[in-house]
DNA sequence: TTAAAAATTGTAATCATTACAAAAATATAT
DNA sequence: ATATATTTTTGTAATGATTACAATTTTTAA
């Protein structure tokens, strides 16, 4: 919680209760929810949340560059608190995303240093994976 | 039209007026262009047109690999029908899509090879990027 | 030529997201 | 401290892209 707090402030965002615990939820399931999956894990400790705060909540940090929004799944959004840079896979089967450290000798920087890009200003570069994950994979055989 | 048909069949798809006018219309007009976009072009020439085959034939060409989903943009899907490796700029302010040449030395082959995966199935990789693209960077001012 | 399969169509449903305006909470100035 | 202005939250209603579905049309194969 105090994290949270320390964190929105180091961003400049004005802190409320709702603020703090969604993005305290944010840093503490690092597994890419959705909004509704916010909205339903705080909504019992927090029973007038509304899932218009949720939405708005996380544009408001996404703006200000305090969280990532993956649109690697074509049916909702999710949300990663983890903004440095990395990529991310999904599996098409169970919907579980997986962070992926980027190559050696691929860090981001050489990712958006592409020289065809240096009349454009680049403001997020995502790199996203999609397939069958090694669980799914397994139990599937 | 003849190319669409071509290159349909060699991705084992049956073809029908539909499928060949919508192949041709995103193999002549590299735009990335939208579900809606498609479908208002060929109207005219094709009244009985429905948006449901439109949203049918792109979801089949895209199950057989032979274009390619963009979700770069969070309101609509996007096709193109370059299949080989190449990341894309979407620009927030006009909308466009660019295509990218991936960087030297970073073929999608070195994007996918990536030792993390090692036991993940990788079906596709999509490398995005956002910001503001050199026409409205410089109307903008 | 006729039956079976595949493709297309239009309408209705779904569902994530946004718009909006009222209510509540917080900050500011007197 | 108190009234006022600003910000945040809330709930409902609207939007809009996409999908479900069942009927019709077209194509294929026997």
């Amino acid at each position: 919680m105090k994290q949270a707090q320390d964190y929105l402030n180091s961003k400049e965002i004005h802190f409320s209760q709702q603020r703090i615990a969604i993005m305290d939820y944010l840093m503490k399931h690092r597994t890419h929810p959705t909004v509704d999956e916010i909205y339903l894990a705080l909504s019992p400790q927090m029973p007038t949340l509304s899932r218009t705060t949720v939405y708005n909540t996380l544009k408001l940090f996404a703006e200000q560059d305090a969280i990532l929004t993956i649109n690697i799944d074509e049916k909702n959004a999710r949300f990663d608190a983890c903004t440095s840079p990395h990529a991310h896979f999904f599996c098409t089967q169970c919907g579980t995303i997986y962070d992926i450290p980027l190559p050696e000798g691929q860090d981001s920087s050489s990712l958006s240093n592409n020289p065809e890009l240096k009349d454009f200003i680049v403001k997020s570069t995502q790199l996203y994976y999609k397939g069958i994950c090694p669980l799914c994979k397994t139990s599937e055989k």
